[in-house]
DNA sequence: AAATATAATTGGGAATACGAACTAAACTAG
DNA sequence: CTAGTTTAGTTCGTATTCCCAATTATATTT
C-alpha cells in the first residue's frame, strides 16, 4: 500500500552511488582545474571530441539552456578552443567544433583524468574492477 | 619504462565510472531543483544532517574556499534553513547547524533522490545490486 | 505574402566560486 | 605583559555559470 514505486532501493546502494559520484566529480573538477577549465567546459570538450553539434543539440547533451551554451561557447571561442561554423543549409543554425588548439588539449586532459581516477580503484582486485565495469555498464542507457 | 604510475585503469571502467557519475549528479541536481535548491546546498544539508561543523570544517567537507562557504551559509540562513551559533570556547569560531525548517526539508529530499536514482538500478537484478553496492563501498575511503 | 515557428543571441539577475584584503580573537615569545 | 603571529570568519571585487524573457534572423506554413 505504501510502497512508493521505483523507490525500492537499498539505502546502502544509494549511498554508495552518490558518494562515488561525488568522489569522481571532485576528481574530474580537479583535472579540469589543472588545465584551467571548468567541469562544464570539460564536458563540452568531451562531447565535441567526436561530434560537431548545433547549439541546440549541444544544449541538450549538456542539459543546459540554449542561452547558457551561447555564453559557454563565447568564452571557449575567445580562448581559441572551439569555433562556430555556419551550418550550410540552414542559415540560422551554427555548428560548434573543436579547433586544433582545443583538440590538442584533449590527450593531456584524458591522461590527467585517468591518473586521478585510477587510484580510486586500487582497493579492488583486477577481477573486481572488471566486474564493476560490467555492472556499471549495464546500468547505463 | 613508460607506464605512468596509477594510470593502469581499464578505459571501460573509467568511462563507466564517469558516465554513471554524471547520470547520478544530473538526478541529484534535479532532486535539488525540485525543492528550489542547488547541488551545493543539497550537499551542505546532507552534511549538516548529522554534524554541526565550524565554517572551516564545512569548507573542508565541501572542498570549497572558506569565503565561498560564508556566502553559501549567508543565503541558506536568509532562507531559514541553517543558523550560526558562536562556538562557546573560541570567540572566533562559528558552528553551523540546521534549523527546524532545514531539518523538515530533509525527508522529502531524501525520498525525491531515492525515487530518481532507483530507476537507474532497475536493469540490474537484486543480487547484482548487492554486488554493486559492495564493490562501490569498498572503493570509498 | 503574411503569419508562425525555429535557431541562436542578448540582456538582466541570482548563485557559485576564487583570491586578496580585512577584522577580531587567541596564542607565543621575549 | 605586551608585541607579533597565527587562526577563524567575513567582506570585496571579479569571473563563471545558469536561468528566464525578449530579440533578431532565417525557415516554414497557410
Amino acid at each position: 500500500m505504501f510502497t512508493r514505486p521505483g523507490s525500492e532501493l537499498d539505502p546502502e546502494l544509494l549511498d554508495a552511488l552518490v558518494q562515488t559520484s561525488f568522489a569522481v566529480m571532485a576528481r574530474l573538477s580537479q583535472a579540469a582545474a589543472a588545465h584551467d577549465m571548468s567541469l562544464t567546459q570539460l564536458r563540452m570538450l568531451a562531447i565535441l571530441r567526436d561530434r560537431q553539434p548545433k547549439m541546440a543539440e549541444l544544449a541538450r547533451y549538456l542539459g543546459l539552456d540554449r542561452s547558457s551554451v551561447s555564453g559557454l561557447i563565447d568564452r571557449a571561442e575567445k580562448r581559441g578552443l572551439v569555433q562556430r561554423t555556419s551550418s550550410g543549409d540552414d542559415g540560422r543554425s551554427v555548428r560548434v567544433s573543436l579547433t586544433a588548439d582545443g583538440r590538442r588539449l584533449d590527450p593531456g586532459l584524458t591522461a590527467e583524468i585517468a591518473g586521478l581516477i585510477a587510484p580510486m580503484t586500487h582497493s579492488l582486485t583486477v577481477a573486481e574492477r572488471q566486474r564493476l565495469a560490467g555492472l556499471l555498464g549495464r546500468m547505463l542507457p
